[in-house]
DNA sequence: CGCGGTGTTGACAACAGTCAATTACTGTGG
DNA sequence: CCACAGTAATTGACTGTTGTCAACACCGCG
């Protein structure tokens, strides 16, 4: 779990996501190095609302998934955000506020821990990685206003095909994603959780999906089969087009 | 529109909205007193998808009430939050990031710059107000969440009511509501978007609370009738009372 | 008085949740 | 290799919720 391989692969995540905005210094870049060893390991769990959850301290995920979500009183529960690898997990700032959400991990996870980039954010030594710390939280905060916006205005088959096409860019950018497709192994269950749908409606939506060829979830893949009219069908805007740009 | 009456109202507001945490050093007090000048003052807009919207930097409301939102292709629009007395509007990091959001006036609105606020976050000079302005920021991710929440798990009435009592709440701590009531000049129109709802949902829906007897609205006020009830209707949690305080 | 904006209502169609049963998939032990 | 159990995916029937359309009421204002 902890051989010289994994440890390429969390750098490569981890290099992928901070210096995408720009060049890191040396002692930068070793910061990074840094956090890669001290990786840790979390267990899936299924019915994760009474789970255990991860603790406190902020950090980053290089491997897995996870999901920053709501207990409702009635039983139901709301998926406020899926983190992938190079996600933050838990706020950076070092408030003692309450978060109101939970994360549990939704597969093996690693992550590392994030304090040292949060703390970046602090004092005037690292820069660059202070500028992907924050250019990293503002796009986590642009992630929710798109989950406000399906939510709250899409079509069954929208929201869905938003939702892919927004994993498909997330997976991209740490390169975790082919040309039209991407490895995603969630249960209907947990997008159920994701998009305020039903278990049956989420499956009923991809049905209609797959009978249109627009897109097809099977064997833990989803294959983008007609990348235009998914865009269309959900409004998607790509971040690079994104107004400021 | 800026006789000293109105100044000292601003100063109300910024000060309560600031000294919630703990005590503001002289020159932190002074700060604000030198936001208070500074006052501006945003014309209303109906249709306000094709208005022009509020300029880029920085800046705090001290009257009326915006909404940030987003504009659909298809001629919808979400509401992504709506923006109180004491709340910023425009994210406050220095960044050239695209906000993918518009912000527009809902009510005749007048703001203070906020920029030498953000700039707190910088410096060590003003370590009460930066604290009290990254509390804030926690804040209005919270409130997300809340939105999220409220989109993807509730019913018609939880929602409605869930949303009037952060209204009550957010309001409340600017003392702008009163025990059981406050000002609301929003159309259903407005609140549509805000929801998630179709106008004539939101009609039946209020129309229903109404005959339930748990809360009205009529003459630009929201009377919340039984508190007790219209919590547990919503599965509101008070801030205060959330994990972590 | 007419007008535009807003609130309200009813009829209808489309959408989405619930329940319950069936099928497919996976890993385990014999 | 098969049987088995447990999980996940799928389907149909039914019900309840929500959007759409269209009409009407109400109000402030010129």
């Amino acid at each position: 779990m902890h051989s010289a391989d994994d440890q390429t692969g969390h750098l490569h995540i981890l290099i992928s996501r901070f210096s995408a905005d720009g060049m890191l210094s040396h002692a930068e870049d070793n910061l990074l190095r840094s956090l890669a060893k001290v990786s840790r390991y979390h267990p899936p769990r299924r019915d994760f609302y009474v789970a255990e959850t991860i603790p406190p301290p902020p950090r980053m995920i290089v491997t897995g998934w996870a999901a920053q979500y709501r207990q409702l009183a009635n039983g139901q529960r709301q998926i406020i955000s899926l983190r992938l690898p190079g996600d933050f997990i838990l706020p950076l700032n070092r408030l003692r506020l309450p978060s109101s959400c939970a994360v549990a991990p939704l597969s093996e996870l690693e992550t590392v821990d994030a304090q040292p980039l949060a703390d970046t954010l602090a004092g005037p030594a690292h820069p660059a990685l202070a500028h992907a710390v924050r250019s990293m939280m503002h796009l986590d905060s642009v992630l929710l206003y798109d989950q406000v916006v399906r939510l709250g205005r899409q079509s069954a088959c929208g929201r869905f095909a938003h939702l892919m096409l927004e994993l498909h860019e997330r997976l991209g950018r740490v390169g975790l994603a082919e040309e039209g497709s991407f490895a995603m192994s969630l249960t209907q269950d947990v997008l159920a959780d994701v998009l305020g749908f039903s278990v049956v409606h989420v499956n009923r939506t991809i049905q209609q999906l797959r009978r249109d060829r627009l897109l097809d979830v099977r064997h833990g893949m989803v294959l983008l089969l007609q990348r235009e009219r998914l865009q269309e069908l959900a409004g998607w805007t790509p971040a690079a087009k994104l107004p400021g740009h």
